[in-house]
DNA sequence: GCAAAAGTGTTCTGTCTACACCCATGT
DNA sequence: ACATGGGTGTAGACAGAACACTTTTGC
């Protein structure tokens, strides 16, 4: 418990930045400009400040990044390998966000930029085992909640909302019983909305409640769920 | 990103060390010897050593204070709040720990000793905070997989087994229901023992196989699980 | 023989899965 | 009229919940 055993810890929060684009789960990545690991692909990270809690400077990151908030936002882990980075006491807090891509106000640069997760570039540090987690859990609160709204526009067609699913968990779903489970989820409301533009039937729009965003727990149960416990 | 936005941040790891004793759920807490909050109650916690990452900081904790080792020990939680820590700026990495009573080799004093966590002594920090999340977690790991077995001696009845699970889920189970799903349990296996000492009808004994901890994962699934993902 | 805990099955209900056809629109 | 995606129901398998009596031992 000596001073000189902690005074070179130094703490991060990094941030991993989900969206769907171009019909694939993307994640945020930034050229790194320095050592270590110039010119590899990192998630957007960063000090925490002396005023600022964990969750805030998350928030923090995912803004200036993206200049997006009001998002689902979700402690992941805290990687503390003392290797992970080189020649220095480096432990960060590791963060992931769901956000839509309409939301998403950035201009992407050579470095900075989308990256399919099934294909990514050499990644800084262990960012590939966060990357990785990121989607476990992701999949894992899929499973519980409909957090998949927050990656869907507002407004948003079954399909649409199946598609993502099937994204996420990497596999093809039922479309009847998609839809019979996700029309039983609280917090979905049904709109006298279709879509127009395509050259086919129109589909009819839904979107989501909103509903208090808490980092630390899934965000909502189904209504089938909730019966049964009462 | 200004280094002196960093320089006085410290981290810690604090671990909550759960066992069953006395028919209770119990949390091993230290008394503050120092400020901040001397006298107050905390779970065991320290500096993270340079050499070593998180899971083994939070091993080596559990091993000073406790003289165990090869238990079920998860990351829980990182807490941040700038005012968490009176004075200075301490991130701390919370794991929890679950114990057998039977493997701890420790001597209580009046400044180190097992707490009911349903009758918590006044604590420092945010410990309240952090225990009544580990007990959140510990509830949720045991719908998925029974880890209670971390808590049990080695070799227990089903009826002790039940008790642990009441006691940690805060309410009572069916014993039917209860022994069928349990017997259906990959890892769970049947002894040709049983109690004598009491002056009841002696009960069957039965152990859980050695299983591999990952304190990122949950331990493993039933059966019946099992059997629906093939 | 009785007190006390051990042990044991069945029924019901609700959820998950598998599966195939008609509908509304634009061209 | 046809191509395209939108939309719908049912039957079987399985898991979880409710529920009561018999058995074995020590005293």
């Amino acid at each position: 418990m000596a001073f000189n055993e902690t005074k070179t810890h130094e703490i991060t929060v990094d941030v991993v930045i989900l969206t769907l684009k171009n019909h694939a789960l993307q994640v945020l990545l930034v050229k790194r400009r320095n050592e270590p690991f110039k010119g590899k692909w990192a998630s957007p990270g960063g000090y925490v400040r002396l005023s600022e809690n964990l969750d805030q400077a998350a928030l923090r990151l995912l803004k200036e990044r993206t200049n997006v908030d009001n998002i689902y936002l979700e402690q992941l882990y805290t990687f503390g390998n003392p290797l992970r980075y080189p020649n220095a006491r480096v432990i960060t807090c590791a963060y992931f966000a769901l956000v839509r891509a309409e939301d998403i106000n950035i201009i992407t640069t050579p470095e900075l930029g989308w990256h399919k997760v099934s294909d990514l570039p050499p990644l800084a540090f262990d960012h590939r085992e966060i990357i990785d987690y990121s989607l476990k859990r992701t999949r894992e609160r899929l499973e519980l909640c409909p957090v998949a709204y927050q990656l869907l526009n507002e407004k948003f067609t079954l399909t649409e909302m199946q598609k993502a699913y099937e994204l996420i968990m990497g596999k093809k779903l039922d479309k009847r019983n998609f839809r019979k489970k996700a029309l039983s989820t609280n917090g979905l409301s049904e709109l006298d909305e279709y879509t127009k533009s395509s050259s086919k039937r129109p589909a009819r729009l839904y979107k989501f409640e909103s509903i208090e965003l808490n980092s630390k727990r899934a965000l909502f149960i189904s209504k089938a769920k909730q019966l049964r416990k009462a």
